[in-house]
RNA sequence: GGGGACGUAGUUCAGUUGGUUAGAACGCUGCCCUGUCACGGCAGAGGCCGCGGGUUCGAGUCCCGUCGUCCCCGCCA
């Protein structure tokens, strides 16, 4: 292979196949550096020993496929090429074929600068001969095999599951496919095995695992794929400590494959915790948490400020930013985003000399240093907004969430401005963390009812189990999420194994017998033959992968990803089909325009 | 659904208050060059300024629309 050749290889004979990577023409003098994925060899071309081969050489262009085959040299010591695991040696040419010519690309594999990601996606096979995507790649492949090898040893058995399926109105939407043996029916890709891995359990693979993709029609982000891979599990007669263990067992196998060493156990915190403190169910634990500085203030304070005296007063602080300009001020403001009525106080300045006390005990509370930067979200004080004051309603919960997201959304917006200042985003370091305690029920504003905040099969907690009714805001829920670097890597929870309380939370979602029936009857039926108690987690491999490679978008380790409006640009899909196939389907398609 | 950024040579970009012939670097083509490795030197080709309207004596530049890519909010059980 390209590069394997060392110096103990000198007076070999070799045969290297690749692709031409840069060619270097001094005349007489021919060198061509030779790629494939394991590396780069010199393959040098001498006028005066082979003037015909030297003539050949000189119509290699670039991308070219050959065949360079010869003898392995050890380079002269002031030819050597330190930068380059082959650097001490050199193959010099006594045959050469091209296999294959090229055109010219519109980029090439060693360019230093990256053309814009449109072209990058059109022409992917030229992209995927970068060293970059190959090694992101390759750490894929290792990453996968990993998870497999462990969870194999750990008494998992992978299993397929289909991928057409069933559509279910709960959660995201569907891709659908159309059935032509049944016109006018459709088939659902999956959002995610659940039903299956629980049937699974039902059907006695008490350990089940699989690598698996799935699909949502939903808009995309850097991190979020139209078609992505779960690493998906279920086991039976778990406690979630046991879910998790698992867990970190395989991702601690997963990052060595990637090099890391990661310590276990995770940190945990409850969801409430990760609200009051970090403003996001994600949190992001490298940066430090906000401070509820309420306290801090006097009632008149307050009411100068313009803040209701019943929500949070939360600070958040950045380290080691040191002096902002007015302008670096001015600049924050656009990053603040308020969730309801949120306001921010942008320069604590100003508030340290108009409230010293106030702000001298907030400086003591959160411990801020001389040159960190602080500031405030509060709620805006509204009159007429306080009739909920006193119990603990779910209007007042979630107004405090408005400003806790609030403030919780800006710190992240700021810890990655001013990442250079701080310099708590060091690669390789991962600050992992199961969130629990997931509430069960969130408000619907849309649809005017409660939804399951989880999916509708994740157990409540037994405490809980009273409030269903009377208190839909209060249930927490078995469910668990794991999170690093603010980024949510998986999700999970222990299900419900008893079909009369399966019935209770349909009915607190809303739903009438008939519709759970209509919906879900093949899995509530299922129940009723005996199921054992069971719950996992399912995470997404491509997070963890771009976290692993350093990467800052989902892309970059999926060969063939989407575009934000989930076109493949390479294959230029999705397309219209032809009248014939649609009339097979029994489709007629009503175009927006008409 | 909403907000923002970008779109000029094959590529990455520059292009002043609207003004004459739209530039640079890399790449490409040809010639020269025997130790280069991001080789070097000389010469050359290469432009629907995303697309469609409008304002103007005059538009890459201003306005409206549209298409595409990216980022964020909503959404993503």
């Amino acid at each position: 292979m390209c590069g394997a050749l060392r110096a103990s290889d000198a007076g070999k004979q070799a045969v290297l196949m690749g692709w031409v990577n840069r060619r270097r023409d001094l005349g007489n003098l021919i060198f061509i550096d030779i790629r494939d994925r394991t590396g780069l060899t010199q393959v040098v071309f001498n006028k005066e020993r082979n003037p015909g081969l030297h003539q050949k050489a000189g119509e290699l262009r670039n991308e070219y496929v050959i065949a360079a085959i010869g003898a392995v040299k050890l380079r002269e010591p002031n030819t050597i090429n330190k930068n380059i695991g082959t650097g001490e040696v050199e193959l010099i040419a006594e045959e050469l074929r091209i296999l294959n010519e090229a055109k010219q690309p519109q980029f090439l594999p060693g360019d230093t600068v990256l053309p814009n990601e449109e072209l990058r996606l059109k022409y992917r096979y030229i992209d995927l001969r970068r060293d970059a995507m190959q090694y992101n790649i390759e750490l894929r492949h290792k990453v996968a095999i990993a998870i497999r090898d462990y969870l194999s040893s750990q008494g998992f058995f992978e299993i397929e599951t289909p991928f057409m399926t069933r559509s279910t109105p709960e959660g995201a939407r569907d891709y659908l496919v159309p059935s032509r043996v049944q016109p006018g029916c459709f088939y659902a890709l999956p959002q995610s095995p659940q039903l299956f891995k629980q049937i699974l359990m039902i059907s006695g693979f008490d350990k089940y695992f699989q690598i698996v993709r799935c699909f949502r029609d939903e808009d995309f982000r850097a991190d979020r794929q139209a078609e992505f891979t779960q690493i998906d599990l279920e086991m039976s007669y778990p406690q979630p400590e046991r879910v998790w263990e698992v867990v970190e067992g395989f991702l601690t196998a997963a990052f060595k494959a990637g090099g890391y060493q990661i310590k276990t156990p995770f940190l945990r915190m409850s969801y409430d915790e990760a609200m009051r403190l970090y403003g996001s169910d994600k949190p992001d634990m490298r940066v430090p948490p906000m401070t509820d500085v309420r306290e801090a203030f006097t009632a008149e304070n307050l009411a100068t400020l313009g803040v209701n005296p019943n929500l949070p007063v939360m600070t958040i602080r950045i380290p080691k930013v040191g002096e902002l300009s007015r302008k670096e001020r001015d600049d924050i403001k656009p990053l603040f985003v308020s969730k309801g009525r949120a306001k921010l106080f942008e320069d604590f300045k100003r508030l340290e000399k108009s409230f010293p006390e106030a702000a001298a005990k907030i400086r003591e509370k959160t411990g801020a240093q001389a040159d960190d930067l602080i500031l405030v979200v509060a709620g805006d004080g509204k009159p007429g907004e306080h009739k909920s004051a006193g119990g603990v309603k779910p209007e007042v919960k979630q107004h405090d969430h408005a400003v806790y997201t609030s403030a919780g959304l800006l710190r992240v917006a700021l810890a990655q401005k001013y990442a250079a200042k701080h310099g708590a985003f060091v690669r390789g370091d991962f600050r992992f963390l199961w969130v629990t305690d997931f509430p069960m029920f969130e408000w619907d504003d849309e649809g005017k009812r409660w939804a399951a905040a989880h999916h509708p099969f994740t157990s409540p907690h037994d405490r809980d189990m009273e409030k269903l009714e009377s208190d839909p805001f209060a249930v927490r829920a078995l469910a668990y999420d794991v999170v690093l670097n603010g980024t949510e890597l998986g999700s999970g929870s222990i299900r419900i194994h008893r079909q009369d309380i399966q019935r209770k939370i349909f009915h607190a979602l809303g739903l009438t017998e008939e519709e759970a029936r209509a919906r879900f009857g093949f899995f509530l039926e299922a129940l009723e033959y005996g199921t054992p108690p069971h719950g996992g987690i399912a995470l997404g491999l491509d997070r963890i992968v771009m976290i692993l490679a350093g990467a800052d978008s989902l892309r970059e380790v999926i060969p063939f990803p989407k575009t934000a409006r989930a076109v493949d640009l390479m294959v230029d899909a999705p397309t219209p089909v032809s009248e014939a196939q649609l009339k097979e389907l029994g489709i007629q398609v009503r175009r927006p325009k008409d």
